[in-house]
DNA sequence: AGATTTATGTGTGATAGCGAACAGACGCAA
DNA sequence: TTGCGTCTGTTCGCTATCACACATAAATCT
């Protein structure tokens, strides 16, 4: 099951709004452009802004050590970064990484706390995307300690996949190793397998789904269990399995 | 470092209270005896009840595929179960078991929706409580992810430690392997280890921890971690570091 | 006292992933 | 064209952990 998103020019997170609320609040954004391997904020950091991709992804690392570091969360146009503000609370818990280029709304974290009093509608969703969050960074770093790669590196293309919504991205090894916190040639490995199972072609970075079916077959049930949280809890209209 | 703990006579999370909310929380509360291994929930339960330990200790689980579950989280007099009902969704997202004999503070739902309106402190303490557990909760995953079992398990002593405030405690092999996410004999090996270094003895479940200094010496970073994201957010006065 | 349950210890082989080092291959730029 | 940086592929020994099976020992019950 692919994720169903409703259908929203720019933000999810920003459907379900009345059209007042939703002009109101775009007076509020600035529209900028990403770019690949910035590096938002890291751990401990103050939150100045918060930020709805369009068409960017943003990397949520955790961080143990050197050279152990872990994605536990992948911000696309289906949320936003800096949702912990909800929380009272504005340091950032997670390093966060640009891994797509791209179009996104950012607003200044004390605009965002203002405009979160103005629309119960827009704090209700925004909750409920932490709710969901929570549940996924720790279904996602779970993920990590037990399967194996070629099924994470599966459940890693498919997010990237429904964030860029495009079936060919770039994205080198090394990068999806450190999101997958383990060695470049274990991704070249699992990268290789795939290959040879027809379901992707992979050259220096230009990565092309061939087989969608086949990828969800290789992939762990993360996947499934991290859109079916997203459903159920942000759209229960169309929650019907 | 230990975790510093203001001195509450009940649970933390309802110290900083004026004496009247105080007074007024208590009688909303009934006391119960959780008992050990019970499930509290499970995942996608409702909430029924919220639950504020006095004496005993909730273990978190995450749940993968049959026999590939992890602790997450451990609630103790420091902590909360429920506490996501600040944001809105009634849904339990772990499940929930007893890993210590214990009295506990218990509160409808619903009640504690309603509390949570009248007191602002109350309601500020909470949700910082809820962004400290955010961050453990990946924070415990990925460790599991890194780490090696004598350190985990190292890690996870002192945890239970903590909260049961002794450094005798009872505790199966069993127990301790499945909240770490490994085989029974993993453990026997790192417990066998530990024992050697005169750190800890253990004879059928009777734990008893003889050398803090050189537990926390060989557990993790995550341990240290842990207790500095709980003091900074919720306690910022004791944190000087 | 004997039987049963619970808790811990041991042993053997398999394997996923690690660390390190190196080799080719493509692309851009001087 | 030459060179250099980037990206991918390959190999080798090593280790932590796994799965499975069995052995011992203390506690509890009859």
């Amino acid at each position: 099951m692919q994720l169903k998103q409703r259908i929203s020019p720019v933000n999810n997170l920003l459907a379900g709004l009345t059209e007042v609320e939703y002009q109101r609040l775009m007076t509020k954004f600035e529209t900028i452009d990403l770019k690949l391997n910035d590096v938002i904020c890291n751990a401990g950091d103050p939150i100045h802004y918060v930020y709805f991709p369009i068409k960017s992804i943003i990397a949520l690392m955790n961080h143990l050590d050197a050279d152990k570091n872990l994605e536990v969360g992948m911000i696309g146009n289906e949320g936003m970064l800096g949702s912990t503000l909800l929380l009272g609370v504005n340091t950032a818990p997670f390093r966060a990484v640009v891994q797509n280029t791209g179009a996104t709304l950012r607003m200044p974290a004390a605009t965002f706390n203002h405009e979160l009093q103005q629309s119960l509608v827009f704090e209700q969703q925004l909750k409920r995307y932490l709710y969901i969050s929570l549940s996924q960074f720790v279904q996602n770093a779970t993920c990590n300690r037990f399967h194996v790669i070629e099924e994470r590196l599966a459940c890693l293309l498919l997010r990237i996949r429904d964030r860029v919504q495009s079936q060919s991205f770039h994205v080198t090894q090394e990068s999806l190793a450190q999101m997958l916190g383990v060695r470049r040639v274990g991704v070249t490995m699992a990268a290789k397998a795939l290959q040879h199972k027809k379901i992707i072609s992979y050259s220096r970075g230009n990565l092309k789904i061939h087989d969608n079916a086949g990828l969800e077959a290789m992939s762990c049930s993360c996947y499934q269990t991290n859109n079916e949280t997203y459903t159920r809890i942000l759209m229960p209209e169309l929650f019907n399995t």
